[in-house]
DNA sequence: ACAGGCGAAACTTTATACAATCTTCGCCCG
DNA sequence: CGGGCGAAGATTGTATAAAGTTTCGCCTGT
């Protein structure tokens, strides 16, 4: 055997403790269990998993990395707040990327990958229908994920993953009206057009269904009601 | 003054010693100082700068994160070795973002910024004079870096600086020929299209540009040498 | 009664010590 | 003489302890 027998360097996450820690906290984040705001304290978290500070630390720095958590010096580690000007850039990135991902996953189209976004789309559907509200902000946020896998660009996705935890905080703090719901359909409409081979409707679609999610943000002025806040709270 | 009083939320690198090394280790690759593959041990760097093993590793992880450096479990860190696919990649990407940039730093610009970018071309323009190969590489990164400053899009920025010291680490391995003033005409170029707000001008010439730095580049079967390469060693 | 300041507790930050793992070099065996 | 086994050295991974900072409560003075 001459072959290399590197132990998978594309699996970021395995089977070491800072990963699990980092999944764990960040699934939390993104089934809106830890709202934005929340602390983090090093020893909370350490106690939860099992670990010593130092590996939880390690973990929140990723976090920190990846936006969707703040490293305040001397203070700790809070879910991030992202500002209505931070929606904004997150929906922007997004608009930009995910068609060019979306034409570059058709292209890897394989029965496999088609098999596992069917798959997606069935558990979707079920967490809708039983009304699991956790489950369906998760699962939408899968969905996007899968697409970026599937398109095999490992830089694009680690940017989407990025943009997708930040879009679920987003989405918690700025959304109108109550509708978990709202994008399934969508995303069947974009699976189908995958599934077709069909890039410029696959394209449309995406970019529609991002928009159609930001339209239902209320996005105020750069930080009205953080600003209010810190007044009441300052004076 | 009511005004926050916070510390710059938006320095990442201020005073801290850890950024201090993460901009040290930086600016070593990025200027082609540390070569790929090199090994980064961490008593090494902690004597460097004069500080403990926990700041080094977590500049180290802040570096891997950015894909500059690998951590191979056990066996510590490396500069990055991006491959031709990985090139390719980073490439794609960037063709994607930096339109969507100049587009953006168009519509902020101001005459503050354009005075930062003038004086930028006359250094790069001196180091490329006075034969700096090093300083040349630095600033002509920093040129792209700058672009995304103005565009004031805090996302696209911490995108393109991934992209940018990958791209280093790429034309490092993958130049054809020794031409590092390969780009100082087209940046030039593109301040103009810049100054004058000419949209379509300004992400013509970058796509043009980043084109052109691709096709300098000779990215062969996606890891033929570095199989070679194990092979040697391995065998 | 209230404002201001002092002090202790809790937390983060940094450093150091210990454990686990890998690498390397030498030695022994074939 | 070549190859493989093994122990010593070196390096990383993890935990714990010391140091510094912030925060909150309480107490005193006006």
């Amino acid at each position: 055997m001459a072959a290399k027998t590197r132990q998978k360097p594309d699996a970021p996450d395995a089977s070491d403790r800072v990963s699990r820690i980092r999944e764990g906290v960040t699934a939390a984040i993104l089934e809106h269990r830890l709202l934005p705001g929340t602390k983090l304290g090093e020893d909370e978290i350490g106690d939860i998993y099992g670990a010593s500070r130092t590996l939880v630390r390690s973990a929140l720095q990723q976090l920190a990395h990846e936006g969707i958590v703040n490293i305040e010096k001397n203070r700790g580690a809070f879910v991030a707040r992202p500002t209505p000007a931070d929606a904004r850039e997150v929906f922007e990135a997004r608009r930009l990327i995910e068609p060019s991902i979306v034409d570059r996953a058709i292209d890897a189209v394989s029965p496999a990958w088609l098999d596992r976004l069917q798959h997606h789309l069935t558990e979707e559907r079920e967490a809708e229908l039983r009304g699991d509200a956790r489950a369906s902000v998760r699962l939408s946020g899968e969905f996007h994920r899968l697409v970026a896998e599937m398109s095999g660009h490992s830089i694009y996705l680690g940017f989407l993953k990025e943009l997708i935890a930040r879009s679920s905080l987003i989405i918690l703090l700025y959304r109108r009206h109550d509708t978990p719901a709202c994008g399934t359909d969508h995303h069947a409409g974009i699976a189908a057009a995958i599934r077709k081979r069909d890039k410029a409707r696959a394209g449309a679609l995406m970019l529609s269904h991002l928009n159609e999610i930001e339209a239902e943000l209320f996005l105020k002025d750069p930080a009205a009601d953080e600003l209010r806040l810190a007044d009441v709270l300052g004076a």
